[in-house]
DNA sequence: CTAATTGCAAATGATTTGCAAAATT
DNA sequence: AATTTTGCAAATCATTTGCAATTAG
């Protein structure tokens, strides 16, 4: 199960470069649309395809947690969740304090700024004893 | 198009009382196995009607940005973001920094931290001029 | 009584996947 | 030549919705 050897293909090239010129942050869907205008025959499938190795490879960031479903928490004081990476579980993070960043927001580009998300990320002690399986 | 008068149901309740009594954070289907303990004949539909409408109500978290598609970006320098709530357009915000937080987080629970995700939330400045309609 | 809420099933929307053909190395 | 990648279509997964029946106030 060795990962395969990345090729170079003209339609990862394209999407890429046209994620890159935007500032909109495109959906799948919108970049879709403006890589056909270059690729005619581009299929949806594949700009998916791509996003996510590009994804993977580091290249370009996915903004939303995406993939299985969401959760839930019946707890609202305040706090923060650290969410494992291989196995998707999510846990509490307490005793933090965001202060420093909430005060540096204010405005934000005319924004009436409500509220902010903050979570971490990474691999739980589980994940840390399972064997290494790099997908 | 008044909002309409909330009452009283008891799957709500049981669905709030087996979330409060979660630190899984657990989704949708989930809450449903374990609602359904206690009300046989609980539709799963019934389950996401009531996470939306305590989640609008403010009773409850929803950790995960759902609704619509990924949105993808290709800078990958160091920035965060802000979403609009009302039409969930996303910019950039530069000149933040979460340092701070993340200081104060070397190891979670035993997790092996590897990043964090800080977005804010707001109306952006077309939606502020826009009339207010609540949903 | 009136309107909110439910269960059920069908519909929707986003994303993924199987497959044979085309492209890359 | 060997494999990755593609386009297409069908499949899947999570969530939403229409509707008639039930229930709360």
């Amino acid at each position: 199960m060795s990962k395969p050897i990345q090729r170079h293909s003209r339609q990862r090239q394209v999407i890429l470069e046209e994620l890159r010129m935007q500032t909109t942050h495109p959906t799948a869907t919108e970049l879709h649309q403006l890589a056909k205008q270059r690729l005619p025959n581009l299929s949806l499938g594949t700009v998916y395809r791509n996003l996510e190795l590009l994804t993977r490879t580091g290249l370009i960031r996915r903004l939303d947690t995406r993939g299985g479903e969401a959760r839930y928490d019946g707890d609202c004081t305040h706090h923060f969740h650290v969410r494992c990476l291989r196995c998707g579980r999510v846990n509490d993070a307490h005793g933090l304090s965001a202060a420093p960043v909430k005060e540096q927001v204010q405005t934000l580009d005319g924004y009436r700024i409500l509220g902010y998300r903050l979570e971490f990320e990474g691999i739980c002690p589980t994940c840390q004893k399972r064997p290494t399986r790099q997908r």
